[in-house]
DNA sequence: TGGCATGATGCAAACGATCCCACTCTGCGG
DNA sequence: CCGCAGAGTGGGATCGTTTGCATCATGCCA
């Protein structure tokens, strides 16, 4: 190719137009005829620098368009405001950040934590080597993490409490746990559910979820305890235990169908389990109330318009970002945090009504 | 309350069983009976210290469980591997990150982020004071920026760019834009939607979407321009300006009616529209797609669950991430970049077919 | 007029890493 | 026996801030 000269494209040429020479105090002092330490003192409003002094500086940062620089600023302080916000990634199923309810809980965070004047690291980990998780706080990106999504390693977790990690869980409460988790009372969730379901005279439920979530294991229990409650006895094999995947859903209730296996509602751990119960037996063709109620699990936006609206049990995702930044904060300043429940609500729409 | 000392419990007592004493470069020197220096090519793979050393600092650095501080490491080496995702926030709507497309593909940027080996820093700012966004990068707290969401402040972004931000924008490509921008084909996603419409035989297809949006705004243009190449003009008033917001399409839909204006089908610019659209239009008792066909815009996930499930223009929100990145980091090698237009593909399901 | 608060400023040492430069030590050739 | 190359290491400046302490001019009182 021929060397065309392009005179405005090339950056030899030009006189470096937009080149960036960051400005810094240094730059500032000389300028305003100070020293460093006044500019560092006029620009944290400090009252040791004479008014006149400081608006000069104020005055000359601004038309300079400076703005100082975190990275030293926090090395000097020994401080640091972002917070890690880690969500575990399946390797195997390499499945990313998908549910529409984890991703609303991120949404919730990053409002708690600006609304707070925090930067929000987000980082995606691998969920079998968990201690991953630890290193952004080691090496100092962030003063403290945010766990979301479905932990397994409960032990692990453990350990990291021990070596003095600061961080919060969202997910279930577990016995013997040394950190903090906020949750949702996944017990009442499920038993509100269910009971729910008993009384519209529903009699076999299906359960849709994987226990070995310990949150979807709680819904479980709720569920159990609800048909306890009534005096009842479900049948152990209308408990199905599918992973958080939509597609797994169509199959369960079809072999369900093949026992000859008769059900007439069901309760889902998520509300995508639910609407993808709802496609599969609406292509069974069974319709949802009329033949089988459903309710489902978060209250994501969409169940409110899905057809037929999906009863759910809501999950207070505003609140719960502001609560898990709440404790976080409270571990760093030293406080010693405990667990808390979040309150759920059964929303009751269409699909669970005749 | 009674003061009842519980020994464990009170950190003054206990011998700060897990006190975070950070260790440091100077400590494994110690040590080590070696030099800062030596440790920290020791540490770097640096081919200037002795195997026997470096395999023993090495050895050090994982016992006292150490890992390097990013902040000091970035401030000499004047380096930044944390990118800025922005997302917009509309201060009067107080609409918060919630529409599960843009979810979607921060989700997305987290992966291509994180397959780089970068960090990501997640921010919300002021829609109106977009040059607030300028200022993650100003102080350095990330070396370049991707901003996704709806911005409308085209003069804005222009500015930012003369200033020598490095950053990239998912949305819509505009004439005299001075930054790269990385989108769906707007147009062509408009154009096939709609001539599959008329294809189907609709001749009176609703627009919902808000033109102001310039990627709304392409949509309809390609609404308009399958029209045309089917030698149809449509009427007007079938084109309804409605932001991006669930709640408002029912009252527009209603309003159609009292307008006697009828129509045999809706193309929306996003799923969630086209959800409330099918509920709406299911409330007025008027059914998909036997009266009405439907199309929506982004194929999110729940668009193939869905009642029936939605026909849609799909956006390839994995390759979106990866594209971005690949421009923010091209862009920051000091390469330049033009905007990028993605593939978008008709998904055709069963909301708009007969 | 000297002593001394008082207010405004500057100097220099941190913060925790990197890396240029100088230094020591060994071994080898002249 | 001396010089020197080269390998391995340490000293110390540096990145851009903050801040304790010293400095210095001023004004006031005794």
């Amino acid at each position: 190719m021929a060397r065309t000269p392009t005179p405005a494209a090339d950056p030899a040429t030009s006189a470096t137009p937009a080149r960036n020479v960051p400005v810094q105090m240094a730059d500032i002092a000389r300028l305003a005829g100070v020293s460093v330490s006044t500019v560092s003192r006029a620009l944290s409003e400090s009252a040791l620098v004479s008014p006149e002094t400081r608006a000069r500086v104020a005055e000359l940062a601004r038309s300079l368009n400076y703005s100082i620089n975190v990275g030293a600023q926090n090395l000097r302080l020994k401080q640091n405001n972002t917070v890690a916000v880690i969500v575990p990634y399946e390797p195997d199923t390499r499945q990313h950040l998908s549910d529409p309810f984890f991703l609303s809980l991120i949404g919730s965070l990053a409002d708690a934590l600006t609304e707070r004047g925090h930067d929000m690291l987000l980082t995606r980990v691998d969920a079998g080597r968990l201690d991953q998780a630890a290193q952004v706080f080691h090496t100092g990106r962030a003063m403290g993490i945010v766990l979301v999504g479905q932990w397994h390693h409960h032990d692990q977790l453990n350990e990291m409490a021990v070596r003095g990690v600061p961080f919060v869980v969202w997910g279930a409460q577990l016995p013997q746990q040394l950190y903090a988790t906020v949750g949702g009372d996944n017990l009442a969730g499920g038993r509100l559910a269910t009971a729910h379901l008993l009384a519209q005279g529903a009699r076999c439920i299906v359960f849709l979820g994987d226990p070995e979530l310990p949150e979807a294991a709680l819904r479980l229990q709720g569920y159990l305890q609800a048909h306890a409650d009534a005096g009842l006895k479900p049948d152990p094999r209308l408990q199905r235990p599918v992973p958080f995947v939509p597609a797994r859903v169509a199959p369960e209730l079809d072999d369900l169908r093949r026992q000859q296996l008769g059900f007439d509602a069901v309760f889902a751990a998520s509300d995508l389990l639910a609407m993808a119960a709802i496609s599969a037996l609406r292509q069974q063709g069974l319709s949802v109330p009329e033949d089988v109620l459903v309710v489902g699990y978060d209250d994501i936006a969409l169940a409110a318009h899905f057809i037929p609206p999906l009863s759910t049990v809501s999950q207070p995702i505003a609140e719960a970002g502001r609560v898990l930044v709440e404790m976080l904060l409270a571990q760093l300043a030293g406080e010693r945090v405990g667990s808390r429940l979040l309150d759920t609500e059964l929303v009751i729409r269409r699909s669970s009504q005749r």
